[in-house]
DNA sequence: CCAAAAGTGTTCCGTCTACACCCATGG
DNA sequence: CCATGGGTGTAGACGGAACACTTTTGG
């Protein structure tokens, strides 16, 4: 390859993720202490280099493998971060993911492997250089969305019940639900489908098991809660 | 600065900007051709590479100072794209900014000084890399905010009337809007004032011209049409 | 006097919201 | 038999959509 632009800076591209995730009523955030230097042991983000070679979504979804193991999970960009100050090693342009994963997914042993925990979305620590911002901008973003696109369903199993889903939707919005109102809303989208299925785990008289209809939401592609 | 990183990768940085203005019932984004190779003379975004020592904003800006002669421009970062053979060049990241602007604000002159012109917006030819995904992007992210975000004023004069208002809000959405609704919506919102001056331009009898009270606005920043 | 754009209200319909009780079952 | 979570309908308020005529004035 010519070198064009060889009068221009380089500068190092990293990707940050921030993974979401759902359990017991609350949301939750993948957060881990930092291994290397500069700010080793702060809390972060779980992020990495993106490589001469690869692209910026690769990266992502690279990082997001290594450190859940799980492959096609729902992510998008967030946005790019570039401060000159930003990083406290060197100059570092970093671009931020949001992952959306169902933690029964999620195998225990990486918690202790990458030294990460899930912390409520709620209650964020101080985090290493911006990536707090990145957080918040990922959780409006997800709010922002959550009525306008099939996100909810990346945060449950496969087959869930009508009061998990409402309470995904309510930690994410921060805001009590009317059930009677939910569920209306849910009868009327047909992408949304009730199985035969019971779940006896979370009450004695069961709850019917639904599930989210892909398929048929990749041939129309309009959601709306 | 210490060595942190030494052993990643470094890649080149660059923005592009999507500017979009609005003239005779029309969305416009100015657009020119590339006077650098690869790609010299094809139909492109105005961009930049992201130096050393600048944030990615500020690139941004420096980028649309440099095309326009403006500043204190509304623009809002659009999306990092970083697919691996996206500039046929070399290995280039670029971050798509979209910027606002009143035409009537850009000297006629530099159209001539960069090479560039007021495209329809609904009539894009085939441009450089992933620029045609870029504008998409963009018009895409415009649409959807207009409604949310007091973007319409930053494409009009500070005065304007409910006709050119209305004229923006349909180039942008693609559709016909009734005038009846479309005022009465404009008349619930305070920040869009209404003010003693007249605008003979476009009629005999003459419009009421509005102004979009900014400062209301910062101070709740609230807004939906 | 007429062409051209500005300006103005009402009705209807569908959607959202508020709200409370019975059901099924395991222990 | 009772505690626990699952499941259901209606009425009133509100907001959005459809729709047509009068006003002003420069040429």
């Amino acid at each position: 390859m010519a070198s064009f632009y060889a009068e221009h800076d380089k500068v190092y591209v990293a990707v940050d993720c921030i993974v979401f995730g759902f359990d017991k009523k609350k949301l939750k955030v993948l957060l881990g202490k930092r291994q290397m230097d500069p700010g080793r042991g702060e809390w972060s983000l779980y992020g990495g280099f993106v490589g001469e070679n690869e692209s910026i979504d690769e990266a992502a979804y690279r990082v997001l493998y290594h450190l859940t193991g799980l492959k096609h999970i729902y992510m998008r960009q967030v946005e790019a971060f570039g401060a000159v100050g930003r990083d406290p090693g060197e100059r570092v342009i970093s671009i931020a993911y949001c992952a959306l994963i169902n933690v029964s997914d999620y195998q225990e042993y990486l918690l202790v492997k990458h030294d990460v925990e899930w912390v409520d979305a709620d209650a964020i620590p101080a985090l290493y250089s911006d990536h707090n911002i990145m957080v918040k901008k990922a959780l409006t973003l997800l709010r922002k969305h959550i009525n306008s696109e099939p996100l909810s369903f990346n945060l449950l199993p496969d087959l869930f019940t009508l009061t998990q889903l409402q309470l995904v939707y309510e930690a994410i919005l921060g805001e009590e639900l009317d059930k009677r109102n939910f569920r209306k809303r849910i009868k009327a989208i047909d992408m949304i489908e009730k199985t035969e299925l019971i779940d006896k785990n979370s009450s004695k008289r069961g709850a019917a098991l639904y599930r989210f209809n892909k398929r048929m939401y990749q041939e129309s592609p309009f959601f709306r809660l």
